[in-house]
DNA sequence: GTCTATAACGAGATAGAC
DNA sequence: GTCTATCTCGTTATAGAC
């Protein structure tokens, strides 16, 4: 299943070094090193740094789909189907690294338009999908709110993405942790 | 009131610098020209890029302090105090950027060892500071909260560093907003 | 305290051989 | 597809004149 060929192996290096590093830190000569191959090699495979973002972000924002796909279909409760969004990061943060979209989020300005309007359709669909759950499970009687979904959709991705941005400087246990607790007892979920 | 010595006009762009693009992104070519100097004068202020960084986060963390006492001295009530608090980043996020410490921590692997210190001191000082206020509210009785203090402190200080970094990038109105309705809501203060 | 000049290096990118 | 070689530019940093 897994594609081993040169374009892939850069993606998934690339991927990890900005997550690791961010946008504007990691460069093609540290891409090849790593991978093992010249910096033109890595120019015939996505031509501009641009370009490589850009292909990040769209792979970035199929494996997105899939994830939430999975999660719809095999998930019971909503509740459990917020628990398993909210595992998603949880995962990233236990690889020490940050949501590749919350890494290119923080140099949104110096990000080449098409780079920036995939960082805003990821985060809107992550804000759309938790407030459909949230508004589902509270018309089920599943859970309870005090406020807008909306509102608490946006901000579980803020604190999600935040959390993973914080995890590192502030080291102790996982801040996702925190998160996942503050925002179920918010639904009287807990 | 106002200093406008040199340094501290070097300290203002480049801590603008540093919340619009990043501190990678950031140089010393880019202060100088904004400041109207050569790179070699900033040199003269700040011998390195890392010594610059560090000035910067003194300053920050400062100013993090004065801006608490403040709050402490001047705010009524415990809900009123974090509402200041909150208001704070409120203010940021109006001025289009993030917060200094926000920036910091996502290039953190990046950054050289003083600067990582600085830049966890400053997080760990905000969640401590709204964890007493919680404390402080739920023990006279004016709050009320399902779960721990240190978790839904956390919780805030992630959503609040997200919820900047993500504004950018998602448009609409403030994220911060609905943070704050969010975060009260769940202390059944709103 | 600020300048000019320059060093030493890394960045993204291209041409052309293999 | 990957390589060597090269280009141009931006980067941090230093030496020394004013």
């Amino acid at each position: 299943m897994t594609n081993n060929d040169t374009a892939t192996q850069l993606l998934d290096t690339a991927q990890l070094l900005i997550q690791k590093r961010g946008y504007n830190a990691f460069s093609y000569k540290h891409l090849a090193t790593t991978v093992g191959v010249r910096t033109s090699s890595i120019h015939y495979h996505f031509q501009t740094k641009a370009d490589l973002g850009k292909a990040l972000m769209d792979r970035y924002l199929a494996e997105l789909e899939q994830a939430l796909d999975n999660i719809d279909r095999k998930g019971r409760t909503n509740k459990a189907k917020l628990k398993q969004f909210i595992s998603l990061y949880r995962e990233t943060e236990d690889d020490g690294v940050v949501c590749l979209c919350g890494s290119l989020a923080t140099d949104y300005e110096t990000l080449p338009v098409a780079l920036q309007r995939a960082v805003s359709t990821y985060l809107r669909r992550c804000e759309q999908w938790v407030a459909e759950k949230i508004d589902e499970g509270v018309g089920e009687g599943e859970l309870a709110l005090s406020g807008s979904s909306t509102d608490a959709a946006a901000t579980l991705v803020a604190s999600l993405q935040g959390g993973l941005i914080l995890s590192r400087a502030r080291g102790g246990p996982p801040v996702l942790d925190n998160v996942q607790r503050t925002f179920l007892a918010a639904l009287n979920a807990s």
